[in-house]
Order: C-alpha cells, then structure tokens, then sequence
DNA sequence: ACCTGAACACCGTTCAAGT
DNA sequence: ACCTGAACACCGTTCAAGT
C-alpha cells in the first residue's frame, strides 16, 4: 500500500517491477482521495489537455486538493504516468480464443492502432517506459497466442510480432499526433494535408517523391490512411504466409 | 536569415514550412554564435545529456553565452529540436542508385534502425514534430524510388513504405531507449534482461507468455535482437513479393 | 545587429508541520 | 494516516536595456 513506498525511482525500474506490491485500489479516504481514481483523472488529464499539459499541480487541482495530496499516493510523477500508461491498454479488445491466427493478428493490431490513436499521449510514453503493467502484459499475451498458431517455427515468433506491433505503434504514433494537430488548430485534416503538399510542391526537388505520394489516388486523408493501412496488414500476413515454408 | 524571424510558432507548423527562406548558416558573429554551430551544439548536448536534460540555458552555457543570445537566432525551442532533428538524418546512408528494390529496402531500414537508436531522442522528436526538413525528405525520397521498382501497382506504394519505416521507427525506438537505460545505469543489457525476466516471471499468469519470448533460443540480447530484427524484415521483402500478384 | 539581466509564470519534488 | 504550505532548484520566454 502507499504508506510503505519504493525510496526512490532508480532509472532502469518500472512501477511494475518493484518488489512491493502492484499499485491497489485501497479504500476511499477523507478527501475522496484513491490511487485508482487519481489515475483516472491522470487519464481524463491526458485526452483533454496533451502531455505536455499535465502537471501534478493542475493535476491535483482537478481532484480538488494541493499537489501534494497526490504525493501520498504515488512516488513520482513517472509512476503516475506508467500506470495511466498500463490503464489504457485495458481498450484493446481481445479476440476469441478460437480465433484463427490471421483474424487475431489483424484484430488485435486494429485494436492496438486504435487504443493509440485515441490517446496519443500513450506514444512517448510507451516508448519511454517498459510498458510491463498487466493490461500490456495480457495484450502481449494473446499476440503471442496468436502467433503461435501461425505455423511459423518459434524461432521466428518474436520477430514476426515485432514486425506487426512495431507497425501499429508507427502507424498509430503518426495517425494519434496529425489528428491532435488538426485537432488543437481547428483545421480539417484534409485542408491541413493540401496546406503541406501546397508548401512542399513550391520546392522542386521533391517532385517525384510527391508524386509517389499522390499515387494513392484517394481523394481524403482518412481514405489514403485505411488503404495504406489495410495494405500494409495484407502485406505483413502475406510474408508470414511465406516465411513458414522459407526458414 | 535570423533578423526577420517568424512571429509566434502556431500549433500546426514546422519550421521548414514556413514562408521564410531555410534556416541557413550566415557568417559568423562577434560571439561566435552561428545558427549551424547552435544546431550541431544541441545535437551534441542532446546525445550526451538526452532529452529531458536539454534546456535553452544548459545549452547557452556549452556554448559559452547567456540563454537569451540563443534566441536570436532560434524562435522557440522546439524550433531548433526540429533543425537538430533534421540534422541527424544526414547519418543515414543512402543506397546506390543501381540498387535492386530489395537491397536498396534493406539498406535503408538499416540505416534508419541504426541513426534511431545512435540518437535514443530523435524518436520522441520524430514522433512530434511533421520530420519534413530536407534531410529528412532526402532519405524518404530515396525509399520512395525503391518501392517504385518492387513491382508492387502505384496505389500500394505508400502503404508498403509505411509498413517498413514505420516497424523500423518502432524497433528503433524500443532499442534505442532500452540500450539507454542500460547505458545510464550501468547494467548491460543481459544483466538486466535476466533481472525483467526473472520479475516478471514471478507472476505465474505470464509463464506461457514467457515461454513465447524465450523460443528464439539466442543467448544474448544483442543476438535476439538480431535474429527479430532480420526475420521482419525477411517478412516485409516477402510480403511484398507476395503482394505483386495478390492485388 | 547582436547580446545581456531581470522578471514572469511556470515546473517536480523535499521537508517540516499540521490534523 | 493523510494532507498542507513554504521552499528549492529548476524551466521557456518576454521585454527593456545595453553595445
């Protein structure tokens, strides 16, 4: 519980790795203070202002109590983070256990571009932290499970789910931080990508490239990111397909 | 150049998109400040100190002048983390032009892994900021006219390369950070991958989960690494050959 | 044209004190 | 056991002033 904390946060650990117990719910207290609710203020924090924003004093000033309050319950601000980081991977739908191994895949990486979309918050953090809490760790999981049965020798499980999971994570990254931008100016994502494609076409060196990018062929920015990213999952389940008969 | 500079920087925008000429290096100033010395300085402060420790003052003072002299040549701070990361993307070797599709892929995810994680902060940077300075398109550009010789129909071709880059951008990230942590606590990678393991293995839920992680049947870090990072991209170049009649 | 110093409105966190 | 207030050592940036 709170009262005995970790002394200090040493660079290489995770709130999930400490020796105590993982972080618990406890009991409500007088001020209506509780670690499970002030992790999901942290999260409410996160969509509504950006990381940036959040501090521990605006944070506390949310729960209606000093900046020190929330200290009691948590040792840094980092701990903090890593479990709003863990509480949101709870959205990941999880597929059917009977699922067949190219339906999971595709599922789980749908949910997991998703989760990150909604909060982009979640990308520099996950690449910050370890991301071991036990919401990621159930997610990991049911991709292992799926990869299993993909008919690929085990030696190569790992780095088939690197490929799809490091994808999403890009892909979401990118998707998440656009949208925000569009989002925090007030302009359409379409007029956005005209304005940029406007400014990069005024530099001629960069033709053929924008050319490239024009191939697509779709007329909106929502449609040009389903197809890219529908292809790129087609692509991914292909080479699976493949590689079980090459290694 | 530095004396016109823009007013504010609004939250949709780049430094390289904006109407003003490319920040250049002009001559050198009675301090010898110089906006390409000031770039190449946060580069430097950035690799040794990361990112969180970066600050306009720290950086002032390694180039031996007060925080505010900084500004004259810079608007804002993310500006110039937007040049320095640009700059980094000189590092990354472009493969020759006579290249086959499949080495030239190759090589460039190579090159992209390796500047990410020489650089453990260009990720969260990359992942900010729109990375369209003209190294950055350079390199892009180059992978551009790779995916163009696969074969794969145009329509296919930006979600081919988002499939590549954006895994290597997740892999990059994963271990650039992971290697930091060790680096800046002083355990090697194998110590501490033995002391997560062992943590997480006292959770009895995760033990299939572990088992999983474990086929690779590598001994070291640095070797499962390897092994993931080589099948994945085993798996693109396979997918994408796939893929060319599929569609 | 370039650089400085003081100031403003913030941070995360420590520590002694309150109830 | 839980919460507060003052303080410390920082931030990015503005602004008026120096040379």
């Amino acid at each position: 519980m709170a009262s005995d904390r970790r002394s200090a946060r040493d660079a290489r650990s995770s709130v999930w790795l400490s020796d105590r117990p993982a972080p618990a719910a406890g009991k409500e207290q007088p001020h209506g203070l509780r670690l499970d609710k002030i992790v999901d203020a942290t999260v409410r924090l996160l969509d509504s202002e950006g990381l940036a924003k959040v501090s521990m004093r605006r944070l506390a000033a949310e729960l209606g109590v000093t900046a020190m309050s929330v200290y009691w319950y948590v040792d840094t601000k980092d701990d903090l983070l890593e479990m709003a980081l863990d509480q949101v991977h709870e959205e990941i739908g999880l597929p059917d256990e009977a699922a067949d191994w190219r339906a999971a895949l595709r599922e789980l990486a749908c949910e997991h571009r998703g989760m990150l979309v909604r909060h982009p918050w979640v990308s520099p953090l996950a690449g910050e932290f370890l991301n071991v809490g036990p919401r990621a760790l159930a997610f990991a999981d049911r991709a292992q499970r799926a990869i299993r049965g993909s008919g690929l020798p085990d030696g190569s499980w790992m780095g088939a789910l690197a490929l799809v999971f490091q994808f999403t994570y890009g892909f979401g990254t990118v998707e998440g931080r656009w949208r925000e931008r569009c989002r925090t100016s007030g302009v359409s994502e379409d007029a956005f990508y005209g304005e940029v494609m406007g400014r990069l076409a005024r530099r001629p060196e960069y033709a053929e490239s924008l050319a490239t990018v024009r191939a697509r062929g779709e007329r909106t920015v929502a449609a040009m990111r389903e197809r890219d990213f529908e292809f790129a999952l087609d692509c991914v389940i292909a080479g699976i397909t493949a590689m079980r008969e090459a290694v």
